[in-house]
DNA sequence: TGCTAATCGCAATTTACTTGCAATAAGTGA
DNA sequence: TCACTTATTGCAAGTAAATTGCGATTAGCA
């Protein structure tokens, strides 16, 4: 764990426990978005002493510190978290089968602000883009 | 009601009744997608004799057949359904403050397909785009 | 080392949605 | 038109994800 991450955390006034330690490692050592039960089942498999609730507290504090995003895929019916240090602006695409989720690095969004703007005169903030698909073992 | 939706639930054998003739109404003559409470509100408003369980059974088994779509917006954690019948392809845009929905009548993403599988050897099948920002009022 | 407040675990609650079951009613076939 | 089959309904109870209350613990600092 780098030591800004800490930094970051304190300078929020928030504390960097072994617990969190713990979510944040996890977090970052993955390569997808994980939910709060996936994350609950692999600290409990590396003996990490954790509960459930403690999980969902970290990963809202940690977002309310912007380190982590909060991702909602449209085929489940929870939330996930990816880091957000370092990682560029990127989506997501997940098998309809098993469920595999892999990183798309692509984003044809920036022209579109302008566009969408005009034509209903909000200010766009975010978006989210999310592709379903069948992964090479499902196919 | 057209007809023609009448007899798509009934070649699906299933039953055009008073109560879910009210829904489809309902989703028909709203212009943004609507969550089981709204709906659910809505009917009562207008006197409908309706419970919340037969809204879910109903845009459920209306999904099933295809007439109605299931949408996630990422800021909710609730499902909303919007008629699927005649509608061209789009997605939308949720203000931020106000809760605001509204349509987005483009796509940018028919040419990424190709792009996409060639990256990840997925197969892609459907895509979520959403869109969050401020609305007129609430900027 | 000792203080203060953030964090933790456990139990209970909330919210969105589903399921079981008996009563009702849509659509058919005589 | 009536009777019958079965989809649909309402009510109560049940799930699963996530949140909240509270007393106990512990990080971080003087």
């Amino acid at each position: 764990m780098k030591t800004s991450v800490k930094d970051e955390i304190r300078a929020s006034g928030k504390r960097m426990t072994r617990t969190r330690q713990a979510v944040l490692a996890m977090l970052e050592s993955t390569k997808y978005p994980l939910s709060p039960a996936e994350l609950y089942a692999r600290l409990k498999k590396q003996k990490v002493s954790i509960d459930q609730v403690t999980v969902y507290r970290n990963v809202n504090a940690l977002m309310a510190i912007g380190l982590v995003k909060q991702i909602k895929l449209h085929q489940e019916d929870y939330f996930r978290y990816e880091m957000k240090e370092g990682r560029k602006h990127h989506h997501h695409i997940r098998c309809k089968i098993c469920g595999k989720i892999e990183d798309l690095l692509l984003c044809p969004l920036k022209k579109l602000t302008a566009l969408i703007e005009r034509e209903t005169r909000f200010v766009v903030g975010d978006h989210s883009l999310e592709f379903s698909g069948w992964c090479p073992k499902c196919q």
